[in-house]
DNA sequence: AAAGATTGAAGATTCAATCTTA
DNA sequence: TAAGATTGAATCTTCAATCTTT
């Protein structure tokens, strides 16, 4: 409970937090753009895409939820559109925005690539947690979820601010 | 159980893991460069070097660390090396590498980044975490460092080895 | 003005090629 | 020949400026 160094329970719960993400997501992301040509990127957001369905959504709540900036979004929907995997069309009711939607040959893809890198997900991660730590996991997961957004500032702003008791 | 689909836990469990990630990353980020102007990745470096004490450690070794390649490690070098914060001298007993130590300066920097940004840790990450999840967490990050290098093959390769009874 | 999206410029990282030493 | 490290080219992402519509 020092100020300056972390515990070693805490050292341990965090920095294994870092190291095994950036571990997992490496191998994940060589796997899947080795086997089916697309990045992780490329991948979130054509399952977004699915969950969109029929009416798309908006380049704007797509960059949120794929938590990028709309710039970022914007060259990825560009390499997406140039290789057919997505179409963006003007927003009907506010002409200003664009809907992005997953097209056949974009459904086609993520299909094929679905159930390989799933497999991945379970060899490179779920593998290596049981039944009751992945409870453990999405509980901690989700209050973490449920803090952001809730007291802070959109985004790079609110650095000082003080949060009272959070999990009190 | 399914193939072609994670289980609401399995859900919960490794996409919170990767959107918990980004979230803490994005936002840990921003407030190091903002506050002392280094990446998170440069303070990872200083953070190592400071470990590796007077004798430095080598550029390889120290890539491996920080789990870049080579190339990128020297960019940072470079960087770094520019901004007086780290130093790099031939190694003594082999004349291919370079050794890396960091300076007085970057030990400063890095001092005086490091209580600031260890509230942040603490604020937006640990906090979420009780004592008895923290060595949940411990321990599943634990398994997963076990099983890379026992059975994986350098980097980007063994993609389709079978892992006999990992967790037997 | 403000919001949605795109674009040019800049920064960071990887890959492959290269240079030097073992 | 191989290993350690660097470099050029390419890729991806962010930031700030811009363009269009509200």
């Amino acid at each position: 409970m020092q100020r300056d160094e972390l515990s070693p329970l805490e050292m341990a719960a965090w920095g294994g937090f870092m190291r095994s993400h950036t571990l997992v997501y490496q191998e994940l992301g060589r796997r899947l753009v080795k086997s089916h040509g697309i990045s992780l990127t490329a991948y979130d957001v054509l399952l977004r895409l699915t969950w969109a369905g029929r009416d798309g959504i908006r380049m704007s709540d797509l960059a949120a939820e794929v938590m990028m900036t709309s710039g970022g979004l914007t060259r990825v929907a560009d390499r997406l559109e140039r290789d057919g995997l997505i179409e963006r069309v003007r927003s009907a009711d506010d002409m200003r925005g664009y809907v992005a939607r997953i097209t056949p040959v974009g459904r086609r893809t993520l299909r094929s690539a679905n159930r390989r890198h799933l497999a991945d997900v379970r060899e490179l991660f779920l593998e290596y947690v049981t039944e009751d730590e992945r409870v453990v996991l999405a509980r901690v997961w989700g209050r973490i979820k449920a803090a952001q957004g809730a007291d802070r500032v959109p985004v790079g702003r609110g650095r000082n601010r003080r949060r009272p008791a959070e999990r009190a």
